[in-house]
DNA sequence: TTTTTTTGTGCAATCGTTGCCGGGAACGAT
DNA sequence: ATCGTTCCCGGCAACGATTGCACAAAAAAA
């Protein structure tokens, strides 16, 4: 009942190796007759090449990596899920691996996937990643590999993102625009792409709207579990008392939420809210939470196709490049003006 | 930049391949001052054994295959996310593969993974799936195989489940005492393990108070997208109307919510609603959502520890079993008794 | 009929690693 | 001096598939 091989074929037609390999490839230097007999045995008998010789005699392994830094988390699984459909119908498997934001991780995993001979990298930093040199090496390596989601600028290699930039400036000037000006930024880890990108939006919209930027508004989170209820804390104690929030990931304002109503403050009276995340059940929450949504599976689908580009058409693939996806905000009863909000821009506050 | 292999250490040292290897391996048969010239030197060039040649070689691929329906699924990716920590630890890499619920694409997934010598299966049927020969002949041929959340109880092979029967038992149990009566189930394809489990302990509850069992009130979704909508619609022109609602996953819970508020039906005033969920965000919806909890990361570990138990001990290993892993009810105000429960008690509703 | 061309097939190397066999050197025992 | 051990190590084959090259037989051309 073990795998049948070429060999077993060719034992059976009483043939070589060889002739049979090249009938299945339909050769032309194979008679007609013995290729259908080959063709029709190897049918019967429901031969399937083995992909670990093909992989070892240097070919194609057609298996993509990913690298994340969590599966559990719903951009990241939806992201995958998009990779995985375009892998699919092209002929290539996913490996998944987990950094679980650790620096030390993300390089065994990268290791592995190399010496598993990938054809191709899609990878996601995690939060303690500082140093690309790794990734350098690989590049240089010649080994096709696209960024995703959190990315390495410097990098010369395809990455796709979502417009963190601008998400993060519709949500702050969304705030500004409903009359807050105390607005506090709960992020994640400083050294990722998207938390800078988020943090700049912010600033460019409280400049635009000539709100000065105080540091002690920003927090960074860690990933670690219940954390958002110390952040807010700290937050709360700020004097003025900030009357947003504007967090960068699900965890956060699901966090922020709790922590809110734990403390009976009222959102989006006392406190307006406003996450970055793709929950499915942010509509229905309570109050119903607006967010800035990224079209995650979209960005696992454009760097699952550019990377297969890129390993199919190698040197005449598109030249690197940084392709960025449109977010969107989606304004819900968590970031409504207070019911004075008109009062008081009378007043002129 | 190529990746070392073991002739180029040969070739440096003035050695066989072999003694190359062995030298690695630690063999009693090369001399200790061979052994440390090669392991420095291959220290040296962060020499790291080819994984595909050992594959090949017929040993063992340190890798294990995990077959869901869907990644993108807070049980699911929950559960990965268990075996991946176990399996790491272990030394196991993850090769993960999606049926996206079709039975066509759950053979070739199996197929696959077998082509790739991974050293065994972790399988969650799809809904599609109601034949199971191909895993019977997966365990016949002796391939580790573990099934998981759904299962299939002919197999003998190991299975690690929620107590499904327990938890849909407990939550149609709850609904009894707060006074509901007209207890509609929204479930998941009828095939599944897990449909069939708690359909019974939905049945069980019934029959434990004396309510008759009414097929009309069960309808059972497909994983589409807002199906729950229509069978809300249904299930709400019954008479006389259901007073409470048990869905059997967390997509539905979320759509009859969606589905209810949209018909400005008063949750749980006038319908109570348990979820058989994972959702982080149950607590916070609006009204927060009462659910059966699955241990999902545990049920991964379990399974995991299970299959690589079984992978490295082949004979030896515990004699397949069903292990259940016990699931919790949380109550939350979706499933509070309606304000006239007392007064209905009292004349005997 | 002989030479050339065409056609179909087999041999052997290759990928990286390990298992098995065998061989040379050194040593002690006879 | 011869034999048997022990200790180290090298060579070959094998895992499954592909591929360049060689080679045979048959067909075509001379």
């Amino acid at each position: 009942m073990d795998p049948v091989t070429i060999k077993d074929i060719a034992r059976a037609l009483n043939l070589s190796t060889s002739t049979v390999s090249r009938a299945l490839r339909d050769s032309y230097e194979i008679s007609p007759e013995t290729k259908r007999l080959v063709m029709e045995y190897a049918e019967r008998l429901n031969y399937r090449p083995n992909p670990i010789a093909l992989s070892l005699k240097g070919s194609s392994s057609k298996a993509l990596a990913v690298i994340v830094p969590q599966i559990a988390n719903n951009f990241f699984s939806q992201a995958i899920n998009g990779i995985e459909a375009i892998a699919y119908n092209r002929g290539y498997h996913v490996i998944i691996f987990q950094t679980h934001e650790s620096y030390e991780r993300e390089m065994a995993n990268v290791q592995q996937a190399v010496a598993r001979r990938v054809d191709g990298l899609l990878l996601s930093l995690s939060s303690e990643t500082s140093d690309v040199t790794h990734l350098h090496a690989l590049h240089a390596q010649g080994v096709p590999l696209v960024l995703f989601d959190r990315v390495a600028p410097d990098l010369p290699v395809t990455q796709v993102v979502a417009d963190n930039f601008g998400g993060a400036y519709a949500a702050t000037s969304h705030l500004l625009q409903t009359g807050r000006r105390r607005i506090a930024h709960l992020t994640i880890p400083p050294y990722l792409s998207i938390t800078q990108e988020r943090l700049a939006g912010y600033r460019a919209a409280l400049e635009q709207y000539g709100v000065a930027f105080d540091e002690n508004l920003v927090r960074y989170g860690t990933f670690g579990p219940d954390e958002a209820d110390e952040l807010v804390e700290q937050l709360l104690a700020q004097e003025p008392r900030p009357d947003a929030f504007f967090t960068a990931s699900d965890r956060l304002a699901l966090g922020c939420l709790t922590a809110l109503r734990k403390r009976g403050i009222r959102i989006p009276e006392d406190i307006s809210l406003i996450g970055f995340t793709n929950l499915p059940a942010a509509e229905m929450l309570n109050p119903p939470l607006s967010t800035v949504t990224q079209p995650a599976q979209e960005i696992g689908q454009l760097a699952a196709e550019r990377l297969i580009e890129l390993i199919e058409r190698k040197q005449k693939a598109s030249p690197p490049a940084t392709v960025k996806l449109p977010t969107t905000l989606v304004i819900r009863e968590s970031s409504a003006p207070p019911v004075r909000a008109e009062a008081d821009f009378r007043i002129g506050l």
